[in-house]
DNA sequence: AGTGAAACAATCGTGTACGATTATTTCGAA
DNA sequence: TTCGAAATAATCGTACACGATTGTTTCACT
């Protein structure tokens, strides 16, 4: 197969600039993240159970597109931290549900102000924002189609 | 601080948008370099030097956005596949010149393909891909100004 | 009822990633 | 010139992330 147009090229590769994006981001929380004691796929993983508490392993996963492999140990994290429980479900004992714990609810609040302390940290134009996340959704549609 | 309009939810993130999709872009790419003996990352490492051989791990990092920590173990890894010879250089002790081996130029070739069996892998619309490059590039700027 | 397949979480092995620290080398200012 | 600061890789500790495998539990079909 032929070089077609120096496609070999950093410069030149979508999955490079995604790739370097989302790990300078999930850098930048780092810093209001940490107070609250928690990481960054910790915090999404929270950030579901907010929207929607008591999960099983799975559902959760399917949300944050992460495996159990990864999940499991996560979760024995956030669970030692005090924010949820894990418990097998009583109708189906291959699930594990996760539910928050007070401390889990109460950490939302806490949470609150992140968002909107990142859109300052990053100092992103909001319509660029915007229109980012409105591709970036196209994007994966096509790319889980 | 208040929760301005549920921004504090998953569907609202930006960041989480990117985390994924370079996550599932990278799984992708899998199958197309484990033919070739080497991961997402020594591949883009590998990128970088097919473009402009003998750097300092100091340079592949800047153009990587990679840390020492990161680099020094991976580029351990492609010497010892032979792909890569890393030694102090002569003017300053201080820093490492990477340099490819025949072995590692060879690859070059084999690897031509890549790009172009990842878009149709991805089959997203070109166009598409383009915008989102170009927006990408505009959000970096902003973050790292 | 029984059994093989499917579902699910957990475990294991490998490979990033990063921040903090360390060891060595180089440089610059007194 | 010399000695402290800066630069550079490497090391260390922690936390993902994935694919493959394992061990239970459930389900479907006989």
């Amino acid at each position: 197969m032929k070089d077609d147009k120096g496609s070999l090229r950093l410069e030149n590769q979508l999955c490079f600039r995604l790739y370097s994006a989302s790990k300078e981001i999930v850098r930048r929380y780092k810093p209001y993240l940490d107070p609250l004691g928690i990481t960054y796929t910790q915090y999404i993983a929270m950030m579901v159970l907010w929207a929607e508490d008591a999960l099983t392993v799975k559902e959760l996963g399917a949300r944050l597109r992460l495996e159990s492999s990864t999940l499991t140990p996560l979760l024995k994290k956030l669970e030692s931290a005090g924010y949820v429980k894990r418990e097998r479900s009583r109708d189906d004992e291959r699930s594990v549900v996760v539910t928050l714990t007070d401390a889990g609810r109460d950490l939302h609040d806490r949470a609150m102000s992140v968002p909107v302390c990142m859109v300052g940290e990053l100092g992103v134009d909001p319509e660029l924002g915007m229109q980012l996340a409105t591709l970036l959704d196209r994007f994966m549609e096509q790319v889980d189609a």
